[in-house]
DNA sequence: GCGTTTTGGATTTTT
DNA sequence: TCCAAAACGC
């Protein structure tokens, strides 16, 4: 059948004879959603209720029923992975005429148009895209220019500073002096100022300009805007709860001509905060646009009763939310199993034989995962699965990211662009060329008296005498290098050409000298990276794919556990999830509560309903007693979340006399004042709310523990003292509220004063 | 300019 | 504890 064919068919059906197939699978809300085809439209989707059928039915619906053709039709993604699956479906459903959608994340979709309209902003349609480790490099330029102390004011807390400022769809004139406080001496605004004249002169853009870019560019130029209206006349997008303020003021002006704008999200799964994501966004929705319906799709196909009900009680204790009560026509199945473990390898040693026992019972590795909350965490259960031999998968450090992967790029980059200076800094000396932080001062300085690339500059050095002999030789042989792979790079195949490039410049050499383990493996990724080259026609398409697609979903196989992060679990599910390292000051996250207060907490506790729904069927929640932390012993207490779940749906599973010990007020201040680690670290304005906490959070001195000057010197060196898990010892030295100590068993360790007791 | 030692720092990270 | 970046010494 042909695309119009399909069509035809699908506009019969709908005139009557029957539904078109998609409608019949729907319930009534969803069938709402699907069939509500203009105005502004709010898809409140909990977890597990059908949300990508309903996104790609309502799209086949918009072109089935001819209220908009496919090319009339935006639909927006935050990942490249869920944008592919709803082009995949929709071109199930309607045919090939869905690949004329225009659908991508919100990065691709303003980096296609803003490759269109790149001049008006200052750039050429070529720019680069700058990945994160280029922005770094950047803007300790910028910094080291300005002759900031890059101790006082680390670069990276300036680039999210930036970076947050585009989220909210701030230029460097936007910034207002209570934006920019007086952060930096007052000065982060004219940093912001010359970090962005720097990227322009670079040709290049960070992520968040694309969409800043077109919004300026919107602003400016009406007739533009105009045009995009006109195309787009129905606009779809993905978790919205995700956006963040420059994202949601570049689909207002797209649809405040047509109003044709539906969005599909779950103010409960938003867990992005912290990246600029704006929950407001959601919950304004039906202001922002006035006579918006809203549909909620509450009835849940994944998870069993008491998961749902769990799930449903914790997030209960979020105020302001929209509100969805989720329930399913599924049994109760099991009650969720809440355990306690003495230490941080008790958990990981249990897990894993839970695991075992689940694999002998005929269930798949692949449909278990174990979530946590910070990627350090997934390591005690590396170790224990390498040692039983269990196999996993941990998702985490892209591809792309890679050291090996971002060099072999900078190659092919600057082949491609030779005004590249990111991408000539990071190679012009790997492999070792001899070409040192002296000669890289010298063709700076000429680059930036002549206002030319490194690249023309090296070239004008070598025609100087400025160059000893042996230097002069290197660079012209690097420079020559890099002209002749140019000069062929169009007629060749690009991953033929990279080959070439990573051969002959020694790269590949300088992997296969090198006698560290991790060497086999970078050459292995040097050659996927090759393989990855090879999909595409040419080298600037390669290059355009990269910068965009930083994607990491390698396809899970039928014999691995999933190890990752909660954030990385979002819109995943398993039949069976284990939640461990639940406990106060890891989950919910003792920096975030200190960082954002309540709304930090309940963005934790939205991070603990997504994780607790990614679960079908079986539910393991854990925490520890005692547990490891940077090298030092803490014991904890467990999470207030475990706490708020409802205990009739839950088994509690204690080892060894341990209690859930519900949390009074008491233990919660404790928890917020005593756990984590000491007050250094990033985080401008973490010690002015560690102060106002303190004053604002009086503490029952007799009944809580709390780490004072004078419990500090409790201790003295020689000390005869006990520690919970350790035994006895003597205390060796003491650096403020941590001891080093001898134990009599245990080996020297460095633990936290309050864990230890005199004898 | 390069290899080694020391030190400081340590959430989450769709693009 | 364990990693990466700065500081150091050749």
């Amino acid at each position: 059948m042909d695309d119009n064919d399909k069509l035809e068919n699908n506009a019969e059906i709908d005139e009557g004879i029957s539904k078109p197939l998609w409608l019949r699978e729907l319930n009534e809300a969803q069938k709402n959603a699907v069939t509500n085809l203009n105005g502004p439209l709010l898809v409140l989707s909990g977890a597990g209720t059908g949300k990508t059928r309903v996104l790609t039915s309502r799209l086949a619906q918009l072109i089935a029923t001819r209220t908009a053709n496919p090319f009339n039709i935006l639909a927006v993604t935050f990942t490249n992975k869920a944008a592919r699956e709803m082009r995949k479906r929709a071109v199930d459903l309607v045919g090939p005429m869905a690949e004329q959608i225009t659908l991508g994340t919100f990065h691709s979709v303003a980096a296609q148009m803003l490759r269109r309209h790149a001049e008006l902003v200052g750039l050429k349609s070529n720019f680069t895209i700058l990945d994160s480790d280029d922005q770094l490099r950047l803007i300790k330029q910028v910094m080291e220019a300005d002759g900031l102390d890059l101790k006082r004011w680390p670069p990276r807390m300036m680039l999210s500073l930036f970076s947050r400022w585009k989220d909210k769809g701030l230029t460097p004139e936007k910034i207002t002096k209570s934006e920019a406080g007086d952060a930096v001496q007052g000065r982060a605004k004219s940093l912001f100022k010359s970090y962005q004249d720097r990227l322009l002169a670079l040709n290049a853009t960070d992520f968040g300009d694309l969409l800043l870019h077109m919004l300026t560019i919107f602003n400016q130029n009406s007739d533009i805007l105009d045009l995009y209206q006109k195309k787009l006349t129905h606009i779809m997008v993905d978790e919205y709860q995700d956006t963040n303020v420059a994202q949601y003021l570049w689909l207002r002006l797209l649809s405040s001509s047509h109003k044709n704008l539906c969005c599909v999200g779950d103010d409960d799964q938003s867990i992005y905060g912290w990246r600029g994501a704006e929950v407001g966004n959601i919950l304004k929705f039906e202001h922002d646009f006035p006579g918006a319906e809203i549909v909620r799709l509450e009835e849940n196909y994944r998870s069993t009763g008491h998961i749902l009900a769990a799930a449903s009680q914790l997030i209960s204790n979020n105020q302001g939310r929209l509100g969805k009560s989720l329930f399913t026509t599924d049994s109760d199945g099991e009650k969720i199993r809440i355990a306690g473990y003495w230490d941080g390898s008790e958990e990981a040693r249990t897990i894993s034989s839970q695991i075992e026992s689940l694999l002998k019972d005929g269930q798949l590795l692949s449909e278990m995962a174990v979530l946590v909350r910070a990627g350090y965490q997934t390591r005690e259960f590396e170790e224990r699965f390498i040692a039983i031999g269990l196999p996993y998968r941990v998702v985490g450090t892209r591809f792309y990211e890679r050291l090996e992967i971002r060099d072999a790029l900078s190659y092919l980059r600057l082949v491609y662009q030779q005004s590249d200076d990111l991408a000539f800094e990071r190679i012009i000396n790997t492999p070792r060329r001899g070409l040192g932080e002296a000669t890289l001062q010298l063709i700076y300085k000429l680059s930036r008296t002549q206002n030319i690339s490194l690249f023309e500059a090296a070239k004008k050095l070598i025609m100087s005498d400025d160059l000893k002999p042996q230097v002069n030789r290197a660079l012209s042989k690097f420079i020559e290098d890099i002209t002749r792979w140019h000069s062929i790079h169009l007629d060749m195949q690009p991953d033929a050409l990279a080959e070439i490039i990573l051969e002959e410049s020694g790269y590949v050499t300088m992997w296969q000298t090198h006698k560290s383990p991790e060497a086999p493996g970078r050459l292995e990724n040097i050659k996927e990276l090759v393989t990855a080259i090879g999909e595409f026609e040419t080298l600037s398409g390669f290059l355009e794919h990269i910068s965009l697609v930083m994607d990491n979903d390698t396809q899970s196989t039928d014999g691995e556990v999933t190890l990752m992060t909660l954030h990385a679990a979002k819109g995943l599910e398993f039949d069976t999830v284990f939640l461990p390292g639940w406990e106060e000051g890891i989950f919910p996250s003792q920096r975030t509560l200190e960082e954002n207060g309540g709304a930090g907490l309940e963005e934790e506790r939205r991070l603990a309903y997504v994780g607790i729904t990614r679960a079908r069927r079986k539910l393991f929640i854990s925490f520890a007693a005692n547990r490891r932390i940077h090298g030092l012993w803490q014991s904890a207490i467990p999470s207030r979340f475990i706490s708020e779940l409802p205990e009739n749906h839950l088994i509690e599973e204690m080892a060894r006399g341990l209690s859930i010990g519900r949390i009074e007020p008491v233990m919660i201040g404790l928890a917020e004042t005593r756990v984590g680690k000491p007050g250094y670290g990033p985080g401008w304005d973490r010690m002015a709310i560690r102060t106002k906490n303190s004053q604002n959070t009086p503490l029952d001195m007799n009944n809580v523990q709390v780490i004072t000057k004078e419990q500090q010197s409790k201790f003295t060196i020689g000390d005869r003292v006990f520690h919970l898990k350790f035994g006895m010892g003597d205390v060796q030295e003491i650096e403020g509220d941590k001891l080093d100590i001898q134990f009599d068993k245990a080996g020297r360790k460095k633990v936290i004063a309050s864990f230890v007791t005199h004898k």
